[in-house]
DNA sequence: CGAAAAGTTGAACTGAATCAATGCCGGTGG
DNA sequence: CCACCGGCATTGATTCAGTTCAACTTTTCG
């Protein structure tokens, strides 16, 4: 059941940033048909086509820069509905934070695709815009708020991202993001990750046990966190 | 003839990034001819097109995001030969770090130029590439990285891409960003930035007074950050 | 020249890192 | 079914990098 609709995350992700046809609906569907599965912290490469594109299906994924060995830094996370682009050349990786489901596609597919069909190339123009602001989000985020404020506000963008793609009920979602990780994400030291999280769990602000996030009362961390969800939505 | 000279600067950067036909050259000339001045901590802004483009001739500009007076992060430099994209629905800001003078470029005239000119078209993707990948590597500066080493990476930065279009010479360059400045785009309290400078500077690693950096051996300063340059070259 | 901006210094404080040990849970194999 | 193992979460104690506040000096620029 899951798994089922999961292949039509990519479309309802991209019916979001443009107008699709029920035409552009089916050429997603097809293309998400076949996929590939990738345990927890493996990394994810094609052997077969390394500079292919990958679209999140299931579980959450991220690119990251290794250095010495147990230094890390993730520069972006990808969820279901998500596109993961390989090819840059940097010396970045990716890897699955939990167990996921992709679905590779060539370039040429994927060249091919924005240039027969306007609005896939509209929606898929806008997911590149949304990602590099993403990205320019996390950077203001590492570099002017305090823990507590980087965790709140990292929290507000998973769940405004997940529930775009209908994976949040009830202001509950699942989170499958070890404190480690969190840790290499958010430029903290695990142990800070874990003290700052307790904070924010005796402020009841979150709740996080067992791999599920709740958050009751949104606005109010988002308030917290100084969160604007503009920078993920479509500007077109 | 600095001011001659910095009319074909962006030509210049350009030129590194796609391999430019004369008349390329001389296309990119004629739409620098005209340009505007700006004085230090002005806020870059064209009332007459407001979704318009700059190109930077001479002097420094930034992104910025602005929170409470006084608490502000910077996101992205502009050197001479960078164009800035103003666009960005974002709360973000476009300002001078330091006199500035600019070539203003509508859309249309950059779409046409996309499209009439192949390997200008090239460049400018090039570029973009180019601006993503710095954003991360700042992402990661303010990730993974101490005071000092952040510093130092942010500062092989400038020195690669102001090299990259001629404005370095006998390992020196103009460099007329104030602590200030330095410290909203690093994360560092302006204190921190002006200590960790001088412990740069007592290590022998750089020199840097009077709005003028020097760095004697490149090489110790790259290992010290960690900086690897690749980042700021053309993949194509 | 004079005011404002930028740089420097000291002292006190604190958010976050580090080190190290312990507890917890889920899975796996005997 | 239980014992054991590995990954993850939690806790305490200590140290340190970086912030804050405030005064002071120097430089820049209009």
């Amino acid at each position: 059941m899951a798994a089922a609709a999961s292949e039509k995350v990519w479309a309802k992700r991209l019916s979001k940033l443009a107008d699709l046809s029920e035409s552009d609906v089916i050429v997603l569907g097809r293309l998400t048909s076949r996929s590939l599965d990738f345990r927890a912290h493996l990394e994810l490469q094609q052997k077969e086509r390394p500079d292919g594109l990958l679209i999140v299906l299931e579980g959450f994924a991220c690119r990251f820069r290794k250095f010495a060995v147990g230094r890390q830094q993730n520069v972006a996370y990808f969820v279901p509905g998500d596109i993961i682009d390989i090819t840059s050349k940097t010396e970045d990786g990716i890897c699955a934070l939990s167990k996921c489901r992709v679905a590779p596609l060539s370039r040429e597919i994927y060249r091919g695709l924005i240039e027969q069909h306007p609005q896939i190339g509209a929606a898929l123009r806008s997911a590149k815009i949304i990602e590099e602001a993403i990205t320019r989000e996390w950077l203001i985020n590492l570099g002017a708020r305090n823990g507590r404020e980087r965790i709140a506000h990292f929290l507000c963008e998973m769940l405004v991202r997940l529930n775009a793609v209908g994976l949040v009920s009830k202001n509950s979602c699942a989170f499958p993001i070890s404190q480690a990780d969190l840790s290499a994400t958010l430029g903290l030291s695990p142990v800070h990750v874990n003290r700052s999280l307790q904070d924010l769990r005796q402020e009841g602000m979150i709740e996080l046990k067992s791999r599920v996030l709740h958050v009751e009362d949104f606005s109010r961390l988002e308030r917290f966190a100084g969160f604007t969800p503009q920078y993920l939505q479509s500007h077109s």
